[in-house]
DNA sequence: AAAATACATGTAATTATTGACATATAAAAA
DNA sequence: TTTTTATATGTCAATAATTACATGTATTTT
């Protein structure tokens, strides 16, 4: 999947490594995040597969950037996988809950400590996901793809971001009502 | 991770690893599932690491069942494992949100058909999860761990539960109003 | 001035997961 | 009777993810 994230990316700009993972840790995070180790090495591989190119940026001798730019069988790649819907739900992973189903046996108070902890952290990404202007993850328009049109993405980056915002809602709530039964064992 | 939920489990009562299988199946797959090959190379190592033991079972000559057992080792690695709060939010994986995030450029109707198709998958999912009674996860009486209450440990499982249908029924709320709006375009 | 953080790009080992292949008996359904 | 599903246990290859190690320049903060 890492892969298409990129795609996607380059699909808009082209950009360095460096500028991916910033792309991802500020938008797709929430729902797709990776390591730097991973996007370099799956680059690579991209880059092998003919799908990307890159050229070492010359304007700035004393850092290194490696420009990534989208090539047609990258973009044509990208649609393929885009058209082909996805037609069973995925596996989630929850760790949280994996504690708490066999937390029966451990000690009330530090369960509901750890709750807490939860909740705040909940809250803090819930607060962090209401700053977050979508319409911001546009490129300066001097650098994007002229065939894009970015006002109709960005009603689809809002349309995740809405996603995230309802999860963080949801477990909230679900926290305190789980926090308020362990309570009242 | 896997390893301590399968300690979770054979703390409850002893089983084979299709009985592990099972147990996972019908009841942390909504926050986390594993392929039976996992399984069984993972109680392998467990098994290497003294965490539990497995013997064969006699009584059945033809099916050739192997019962794992935690060990005093495999009870106290998982109570340490409990001890330790989590201290962050772990990352989440959404394939569906991926594909939106970048479905700016695809034909409307496709991006409808999808989410039509997820709204239907996730209604199973939530009448199903409506369906399931975690109370009935117990093994039976005489054969289960005599030292854990099987009441509490229901309630614990029940707010799991309770956090799938929440899960479903925010999803569920979310894609209608993404297709709404989609359709609104 | 020094320390910390940001901007950069890697490599490598390890762990986790996926998915296929493989085998075999028992029970249920067609 | 045959086919399908259930009950069982594996092994293995490939991919994905995590985590650490490594290096180096620029900018900001203390």
């Amino acid at each position: 999947m890492l892969k298409y994230i990129l795609l996607g990316f380059l699909n808009y700009q082209g950009m360095t490594g460096y500028d991916l993972k910033r792309s991802i840790d500020g938008s797709t995070a929430h729902f797709w995040h990776a390591y730097h180790s991973q996007i370099y090495t799956t680059l690579r591989k991209m880059e092998r597969d003919g799908l990307v190119t890159s050229v070492i940026d010359d304007t700035d001798e004393r850092l290194e950037r490696r420009i990534y730019q989208i090539t047609k069988q990258g973009k044509s790649k990208l649609k393929e996988w885009l058209g082909k819907s996805l037609t069973e739900l995925p596996p989630s992973k929850d760790s949280l809950l994996v504690r708490l189903f066999f937390s029966g046996s451990r000690d009330r108070q530090e369960v509901l400590s750890e709750l807490r902890f939860q909740r705040q952290l909940r809250q803090q990404q819930l607060e962090l996901y209401q700053q977050i202007k979508p319409e911001e993850y546009s490129p300066p328009s001097q650098l994007r793809s002229d065939t894009l049109d970015f006002d109709r993405e960005a009603k689809f980056w809002r349309m995740t971001l809405d996603l995230g915002l309802a999860y963080e809602q949801m477990y909230l709530k679900w926290l305190d009502e789980t926090i308020s039964q362990i309570e009242s064992f």
